[in-house]
DNA sequence: TCTGACCTGCGA
DNA sequence: TCGCAGGTCAGA
């Protein structure tokens, strides 16, 4: 699914689109109500006509529509796109959303899988589960290393906890260790002040990198108008099992933490 | 702290 | 036909 390089690709193509236009009419499945967490379908209807966008933020894996008095709030899950055309879609049937502006564009939230989840607020949520948010928010080393010592757990594990770091999941928490030379097994608080230097800057590196590359593809994922990301092509470890390592050579392994996929080069990341 | 469930599509 | 897939959360 999207993780925060994604989003935030979808945020920054979404902006122009979407940006000072009034909503005229919302459209939602049944099913696309099911993915409302906090109102009525009816209300999520009623409440959005007539309102015009503002601006789009991203926090961790949310995306917030800020309007003139509602704040629409959509995570993703694991299938969740935008489409401003719903002709390039691959699965018009699990479009849930349809949103038509007076201009004469739409809007489109496809969900195949149905993991996303979309709110209602009245004000800018607040989101007093979420950590840090490490490409939108203050983040220093300092605060990387507080975060790490406060936790006893698995890295992997670490970087995936959206409490702690928001927006990292499951490509990206692989590639970030294998950019920092650490492996996925070790511990929280074994990390030397060299080790979390190196896992900042990672973590710093592998997110602006992917967000350059309008976010990873490999299946459900598309940009706003329907195109693949581009970041695939240059994951080092992530879905690469039994593949040479780029930087020395050895078997890229796959294990599973944390019931998940992890992959990782055993020479280079101790 | 960890596992399984949620849901659908795809490839082996 | 089965296992797996980028996320999250309840329950053990």
């Amino acid at each position: 699914m999207p993780e925060l390089p994604e989003v935030e690709t979808i945020r920054r193509q979404l902006l122009p689109v979407c940006q000072a236009q009034v909503i005229r009419t919302v459209e939602l499945s049944d099913a696309g109500g099911g993915l409302l967490q906090n109102c009525h379908p009816e209300e999520f209807r009623q409440s959005l006509p007539g309102q015009s966008i503002r601006t789009l933020h991203r926090r961790g894996k949310f995306l917030i529509f800020e309007c003139d008095s509602v704040f629409p709030v959509f995570h993703l899950g694991m299938s969740g796109i935008f489409l401003t055309d719903a002709a390039v879609s691959r699965y018009p049937q699990h479009i849930h959303v349809r949103l038509e502006f007076h201009s004469g564009k739409e809007l489109f939230f496809q969900d195949m899988r149905r993991f996303g989840k979309i709110w209602l607020h009245r004000d800018f949520p607040p989101f007093p589960q979420l950590g840090v948010d490490p490409v939108s928010d203050p983040f220093s080393r300092n605060d990387l290393q507080q975060l790490l010592i406060r936790r006893d757990t698995g890295l992997k594990l670490f970087l995936m906890d959206q409490r702690a770091l928001a927006g990292i999941g499951n490509i990206y928490a692989s590639e970030i260790l294998f950019s920092a030379g650490i492996s996925p097994l070790r511990r929280t608080r074994t990390l030397s002040a060299a080790e979390t230097a190196a896992l900042y800057a990672a973590i710093r590196t592998v997110l602006a990198e992917a967000i350059e590359r309008f976010g990873t593809t490999y299946s459900a994922y598309r940009t706003v108008d329907g195109h693949s990301g581009d970041n695939q092509h240059f994951l080092k470890v992530y879905q690469r099992e039994g593949q040479p390592c780029v930087r020395c050579g050895r078997e890229i392994e796959k294990i599973v933490l944390g019931s998940r996929s992890t992959f990782f080069c055993p020479q280079c990341q101790k």
